[in-house]
DNA sequence: ACCTGAACACCGTTCAAGT
DNA sequence: ACCTGAACACCGTTCAAGT
């Protein structure tokens, strides 16, 4: 019984059965345990959350030193959704919490310090990572099925075009598929491109 | 026992307790009502929380026709922030759940409309919608303390300074604060600029 | 048609007892 | 130091019974 071992063992269940599925008790029994017994390690089931959610942060590669600005900026913004998608039932937790851990402040040091170095004034790169981070959460809430399409994929076409609503219905076809990955990139070459000079 | 009623009265409950205090059985006390009674105005839990969702989303005001499309986007897009703010505990049952009622597909017709008016395809009035949606929903949702901050309001100024890592050392002062208004205001700059004519 | 309350199968967590 | 299990105060929802 170790802190890791139930962290790993507590992804597994998210990405088994959705977070919903997530108890003290479900995760003791497939560890062969009291459910107590987890408090030795774990601080409660808030905790327990957190820690998931910083495996899945930990993930995020380190992009390569000898990139430029926004090869750099690019490569940790598709770090940052490959990591989600590798587990996006376990996703929310990153996008949804407030991790306190210095886990959760490795990612900002990575997208600061580049911008920094590049000559960004520390306020303007801050003001940039906001702004690409809310996108971020945004696209990925969706691509992850825990956010609104407003009429997405989970609609059906027949049903977008007999709404009622002529706008709607006209754009019913685009409306009822949507490629995550050319949204992504979409949004993110405008984010980047805002982002300018130092 | 009307299903308004209940629906009003779970958004009371959300509003003073949190999103994480509702359950059947509170709201039932608070209306003076046996748990089971919900059952006969409200689908389940689900079924209450999309109905508290449709309120907020019911909230957002029609732009005035006589605006032009930037004027009906950005118009939109605060009507959208004001109504999430105006139940900040209750936002994150928009921000986060699938709406499948007519409801939700109201503000993606107020958007649309002006959109085909203004003569944008209809695969890329689809294509802006969504990445402005995706930026809406990730800086309402930080707003909202729903969502990271990755080192955001919540975190101290001597922590971050402390916290070994240069760059946001070097940042700290500017992570510490976040003004949401104008992270908004820039961010939405972005996304409509990079929408362009038709 | 609507309300009721007992019952079922769950929760997270505290606490005292064990090793 | 770690594990255990009984206990407490909750959940959402089903179902049979009432009016």
């Amino acid at each position: 019984m170790t802190r890791e071992r139930i962290l790993l063992a507590g992804l597994a269940l998210v990405d088994e059965a959705g977070l919903d599925a997530v108890s003290m008790r479900k995760l003791a029994r497939r560890l062969g345990v009291d459910p107590m017994s987890l408090y030795n390690h774990v601080d409660g089931k808030d905790a327990l959350l957190d820690g998931i959610a910083e495996i899945l942060l930990a993930a995020i590669p380190t992009p390569p030193p000898e990139a430029d600005l926004r090869g750099t900026m690019s490569s940790l913004a598709h770090g940052f959704r490959a990591a989600m998608l590798d587990h996006p039932r376990a996703a929310p937790l990153v996008l949804t919490r407030r991790l306190a851990s210095m886990t959760a402040l490795a990612p900002v040091e990575a997208v600061l310090g580049p911008l920094l170095a590049a000559g960004f004034p520390p306020e303007r790169a801050v003001h940039g990572l906001r702004a690409v981070l809310a996108f971020l959460t945004g696209t990925l809430m969706r691509e992850v099925e825990a956010a609104p399409t407003f009429g997405g994929s989970a609609r059906r076409l027949a049903d977008l075009s007999a709404s009622g609503l002529p706008a709607v219905a006209a754009a019913a076809p685009y409306l009822a598929v949507c490629d995550h990955e050319a949204e992504f990139e979409f949004g993110l070459r405008i984010m980047l491109d805002a982002l300018g000079e130092p």
